[in-house]
RNA sequence: GGCAGAUUACCCAAGCGGCCAACGGGGGCUGACUGUAAAUCAGCUGGCAUUGCCUUCACAGGUUCGAAUCCUGUAUCUGCCA
């Protein structure tokens, strides 16, 4: 199944009056300019309408997704979408937060503006009237000149306005500050927003809403220069139900690149989902209808202990980034490695194909002696020995499924499953997995 | 450019010459309990050849038997003044 097939099976829901009532449903507009006038525009003619993607990192994560899925509802709904890769604003960097970001090289920047180009393609469709136009704002910025920058668009920005940004008020507020760079950054992506109005009249900007400021910068700059009144979306930003950060593993950011984030952890990311969380995520990140998200959600209530809201989620969204036959993949080893069955009794095939899913480690990655210290560090389990130790004591190492409390003991391949593998697991659910043959041959 | 203050582990934040691998909180990890969930309670949270040793308190030097703590210089940040 290529790419357009795979698009062509998702569907806005009927149901719905219109995109904008269905997005409302799904929680996906926290802020956004005049209500009124945007569900009208989103319900008429086929507009145009951008998001922005900028390379700070080799892939796009959990965060990106959100948009990429609105990006791709909104086409479903006919309209016209402009995907925005940040060649310039890259180079540059948003104001975090917490501190000032480092800036990273050219090369590297324009390394990952391919990268993220390419992922994007993925999920929006190119075919068709409306098909998907990709952009790159280094095109229109990577020529101006800075008194050319100052005249033409700085003139049209008042510091009193810039600094009130939520932003970059706070950040003038924290002992860090704010460095001039990261404070045009707004400037630059209201720019974009110009830009984009007139080579190919977009006249919806959406994004994040951390990202409301610089949303705003543009749809401002427009209705100065070019007198049009023009539209921001904010969604919201996702988080957990229990206050922890959301699209996080183990501290790991879960990207979406598979080099990066294998299709095994993305999809247990996903599984793990608390019931709390589980039908908000069914209406960010997936494109089932009101009445089947409905479905579960009472299921949700009435037999938790069988979590098949999270099954569906899981699928659902590994499928979208990874595909099906990587999605039943992870599957397969989850089942096998979880199953209430004996790990002896799991036949070499699968055993193997599940291993392969585990971060792992070969007989040339241990040495002589092989001790559940060695096991855990050698599969990245554990990050040091002292660390595993700790683990050992608190009586959260496993070997085989089965406990083990001497860190001192040795292994050999005679403890092994089939004589070559061990799977090793930290705690409940994370889980090594080490092939003894592979070494020798 | 001048003056003053700050810089401690993932984050916040104590410490003000030996009792410091460094209080406390957050976060994280593990255990009990479970549904690969949450809540609750408990332990842990620099490294190693683990009853001991080694490296850490912005960086580089110095004083001292001994420094995260005192001195000098450098960098970065903040505030006030120019």
């Amino acid at each position: 199944m290529n790419n357009e097939e795979f698009l062509s099976r998702q569907t806005n829901d009927p149901s719905f009056e219109n995109i904008w009532q269905e997005m409302q449903w799904r929680g996906l507009i926290q802020v956004s300019t005049d209500e009124a006038k945007l569900e009208e525009a989103l319900s008429g003619d086929p507009i145009n309408y951008y998001c922005g993607f900028d390379p700070t990192a080799a892939s796009l994560h959990l965060g990106h997704l959100v948009q990429l899925l609105v990006l791709r509802r909104l086409q479903l709904a006919g309209h016209h979408p402009v995907a925005l890769v940040g060649g310039a604003t890259g180079l540059i960097g948003d104001p975090r937060q917490t501190s000032e970001r480092s800036l990273n090289t050219r090369d590297t920047v324009e390394g990952w503006v391919d990268s993220l180009r390419s992922q994007i393609e993925h999920y929006l469709s190119f075919d068709g009237d409306n098909g998907a136009t990709m952009v790159n704002n280094l095109d229109w910025t990577g020529g101006l000149s800075a008194l050319d920058f100052l005249r033409d668009i700085g003139k049209h920005f008042r510091v009193g306005t810039m600094v009130r940004k939520e932003i970059v008020a706070s950040r003038l507020d924290s002992d860090e500050g704010i460095s001039y760079t990261e404070f045009s950054y707004q400037v630059l992506q209201g720019m974009d927003f110009m830009e984009l109005y007139r080579r190919h009249n977009v006249t919806l900007q959406t994004g994040g809403s951390d990202q409301w400021g610089n949303l705003t910068s543009g749809t401002e700059l427009v209705r100065k220069v070019e007198g049009e009144h023009v539209h921001a979306i904010g969604t919201p930003l996702i988080t957990n139900a229990d206050g922890t950060k959301f699209g996080k593993s183990e501290g790991n950011a879960i990207w979406l690149n598979p080099e990066m984030c294998s299709p095994y952890t993305f999809y247990q990311f996903w599984l793990n989902t608390a019931d709390a969380d589980v039908v908000e995520r069914l209406k960010v990140f997936t494109f089932l209808s009101r009445a089947e998200i409905a479905e579960y959600e009472q299921k949700v209530v009435d037999e938790p202990f069988r979590r098949e809201a999270q099954r569906r989620l899981a699928w659902e969204v590994t499928s979208l980034v990874h595909g099906e036959d990587q999605t039943q993949r992870a599957i397969d080893a989850s089942a096998a490695l979880f199953g209430r069955g004996d790990l002896e009794s799991i036949d070499v095939t699968t055993l193997h194909a599940a291993g392969a899913e585990l971060p792992s480690a070969e007989q040339s990655d241990l040495g002589e002696r092989m001790t559940i210290i060695d096991l855990l560090v050698a599969t990245g389990l554990e990050k040091s020995k002292s660390s595993a130790r700790r683990t050992v004591g608190d009586g959260g190492a496993y070997l085989n499924n089965t406990k083990i409390e001497d860190p001192e003991h040795i292994f050999t391949a005679t403890d092994a499953l089939h004589n070559k593998y061990f799977v090793v697991r930290r705690g409940r659910r994370n889980l090594g997995f080490i092939d003894l043959d592979s070494a020798s041959n």
